[in-house]
DNA sequence: GTCTATACTTCGATAGAC
DNA sequence: GTCTATCGAAGTATAGAC
């Protein structure tokens, strides 16, 4: 016998996900969440228990299958420099999967966790651990010069997450005619983050100072 | 005769950068911000017409100021390499004296500049206009190699900003032991960035593929 | 310019019928 | 599980005295 088919919590997290995007958790308003995912505002809450209980159902959803994902990239026993390319591949891959997710973090960067139960940090925590351990590897394989991996983490992963959520500001900004961005289309950003990273970590020295 | 020494309306965009960069636009309270300031909530309607007008009044005065000071880096007739590695320090030295900034950058972003006049988005184009020239200026004189300057631009940006702006979540997750960021020090962080934008953008091959 | 009091609105959440 | 109706708390903004 097959179960109902539960289709309202999914698509109220949907929903969720593109809200709490677009506006953030405090601009965030249930009733467009419900109306948005066609249920009653009323079975919101019977699914979920608060507002602040559904973005952390969707915060720890979302950042646990990141995190998954980038963890599966260092099981494959692939050369550290394609791992890498990988990683960002991955994230961008991602991304194209769930519009919301970059807005939310950085929304997340800015509000400092404030809204966060243990779980959720935790899952949100599996990203940068994914991401420096992979750097880490590469350096104990001698394939990486000596750096610091979470600082390398953040010079890859804050690049692909600004860009991607910048999109509709730099949208603006190129119909105002104050920097045309049309001359940085997605594919030329994913190739300059690739080739910059793999010279930010190749050993060898450093250009002259 | 000296003016009377209007100092509400300073105090009240002080108490209100610190207020939207915690909050974010819709989480900001207009009667949070006029205690911090000391100020009658009725004297802030005085000065600034609304929540919004006091908001975009911020913005454009913050990021001018900050697009003013990249600005005057390109007019210093330094080589590439050290205007870029001052790119760096100005960022990392303007967010000292205004610990808001990164925080209402990622928030306006993630917004993607909804809330927005023409003459405030203006202000904020003037840093990725600032920092592309500089890159361009140095590919133009053979010291760095032919990137594309916008997607640079973000890759020097993004990190120095999702860094500073990171600091409470990181605390968030050393303290938990999901991650010990007590690895990454401010200093070894703009040390790595400066070393690692160095070698992105250096002329010579680059590592093996 | 400065303050008190309050009008008006919106929003999160629930009660209670089916 | 699903819906309608509504409560009570908060929040922006202003009127009007000084």
């Amino acid at each position: 016998m097959p179960r109902p088919a539960r289709v309202s919590p999914a698509r109220i997290l949907a929903a969720a996900a593109v809200e709490f995007a677009e506006r953030g958790y405090a601009g965030a308003r249930v009733d467009r969440i419900a109306r948005r995912a066609r249920v009653n505002k009323a079975m919101l809450y019977y699914h979920f228990q608060s507002k602040a209980g559904l973005y952390r159902s969707l915060l720890r959803q979302t950042f646990a299958q990141a995190g998954e994902r980038l963890a599966a990239i260092a099981d494959i026993d692939d050369p550290a420099p394609e791992q890498i390319d990988r990683v960002i591949e991955t994230i961008a891959a991602f991304v194209r999967e769930h519009a919301f997710f970059p807005s939310i973090m950085l929304r997340e960067i800015a509000e400092g966790g404030a809204r966060l139960d243990r779980a959720t940090l935790a899952a949100i925590s599996a990203v940068p651990r994914a991401v420096a351990a992979i750097i880490q590897r590469g350096i104990d394989q001698g394939a990486f010069r000596r750096v610091n991996p979470l600082a390398a983490h953040f010079a890859i992963f804050a690049p692909i997450i600004v860009y991607l959520a910048g999109a509709p500001i730099r949208k603006q900004m190129t119909r105002g005619h104050f920097v045309n961005f049309d001359l940085l289309p997605p594919a030329a950003f994913v190739r300059h983050l690739q080739e910059a990273t793999r010279r930010a970590l190749s050993r060898g020295e450093s250009s002259p100072a």
